[in-house]
DNA sequence: ATAATAACAGTAACGATTACTGTGATTAAA
DNA sequence: TTTAATCACAGTAATCGTTACTGTTATTAT
């Protein structure tokens, strides 16, 4: 209900997370702002974090190691964690692949499925040429 | 490669895990095993759910909210999160279909995909009740 | 311009988890 | 079945990610 003002910091984060894939941490979000507002607070980035993924601009991942990754691709998708460097990258299935799970889960199921995100687990590419 | 020795209070943690469907937290379980080893402590909670995770003896789960979870249903499943209550529930998929997604995702990756695990949001019958 | 207030920076507090330390239990070998 | 080695424990301190608080600054509506 209380209005929604603008800021140069919510401005600047939510551009870093639309134009970035590395899915930060809200402390990546941190040192990156940083460069272009050296005295930003950590508590601020928090903050927007938060608020954009409220209001829908931005989608929090959680991972079973550490902390929350942030993402400003709002549509739909799916990622996949390394189990061997960590890295978290985006994997996309098709809407109608999404759906059809959705769909499949419901059939077992006795309530509403509005949504789903899958995490997917293995070796990425580099990982495996290294080995 | 250290051996393991065994424990009375890891016996009990596993066992609570295996007979609930309660998805507990760290502390949840704390609470649980407290009342056969009443001076049991949290870290020992703590590292023994650890343990159990990397022997493959139990699961932790990741949600958006708060703290981790851990399930001692390690056949491959997935889970539905109320968006009302909070609740954690079992959802299960047939293997059939929970393979069909992986390789579903495999066609678009360019890496190694071993597992998945998908969360799924939405209302539970309980809450869909109440409203 | 002015007033109202949302957003900020800075910092303190918090909750979940891990690390440390000295003691007790389990295990393997004598 | 003692002994010796060491893993696991309880208890506590420390750490990490995150949120809450406070006084100041920036944005917006009048």
């Amino acid at each position: 209900m209380t209005a929604l003002k603008y800021s140069k910091q919510r401005e600047s984060i939510k551009h870093y997370l639309m134009t970035t894939n590395e899915h930060p941490t809200a402390d990546m979000v941190y040192m990156h702002v940083k460069k272009d507002f050296p005295n930003i607070s950590l508590g601020t980035v928090y903050r927007n974090l938060n608020l954009l993924t409220d209001i829908g601009e931005a989608v929090k991942i959680a991972t079973p190691d550490g902390g929350d990754r942030f993402d400003g691709k709002v549509e739909p998708h799916n990622h996949f964690l390394c189990t061997v460097c960590g890295r978290l990258l985006d994997l996309d299935l098709d809407m109608k692949s999404i759906e059809e799970v959705n769909r499949l889960a419901a059939e077992n199921f006795d309530g509403i499925i509005r949504s789903s995100s899958t995490l997917f687990y293995g070796e990425c590419s580099d990982c495996i040429k290294k080995s």
